[in-house]
DNA sequence: TTTCTGACA
DNA sequence: TGTCAGCA
């Protein structure tokens, strides 16, 4: 499995180098490290970086990134998700209570119809 | 040259 | 979150 340094998650993710030590501190990634203490991410660090990325540029707060991807530890479809658990409003989602997983989807497809795709669902 | 931690704004 | 210092 590949590894990458900080340096290269910021080019991959966009997220700037402080952003991603900041993220780690959350809990969002927990990258090894190396004998003289460099991080190294995995590809699903990596990729769970990207959707927070992706999240954040929907116009989540970090808050709510942050919950949307405790809501997706392993890079789960959102269809293979509870119907019963609460899902941010990708309309607007500092604006909205959470709301079911149906019409959080058609919600998202309204949505993606006018708005450029993100990196991740 | 790159990354690390800690700290301030 | 950006940025700086001082290391390894």
């Amino acid at each position: 499995m590949s590894r990458y340094t900080i340096g290269q998650v910021e080019r991959k993710t966009g997220l700037s180098q402080r952003q991603i030590r900041y993220y780690e501190q959350k809990g969002v990634v927990r990258p090894e490290r190396t004998a003289g203490g460099h991080r190294l991410y995995s590809e699903d660090d990596v990729a769970r970086l990207q959707s927070l990325a992706s999240f954040l540029a929907r116009g989540y707060t970090l808050a709510q990134a942050l919950a949307a991807l405790q809501a997706r530890p392993a890079r789960r479809r959102v269809e293979e998700l509870p119907a019963k658990e609460g899902f941010v409003r990708p309309e607007a989602p500092s604006l909205y209570p959470l709301v079911g997983r149906d019409q959080f989807l058609r919600r998202l497809r309204e949505r993606e119809r006018d708005d450029e795709p993100g990196q991740d669902g």
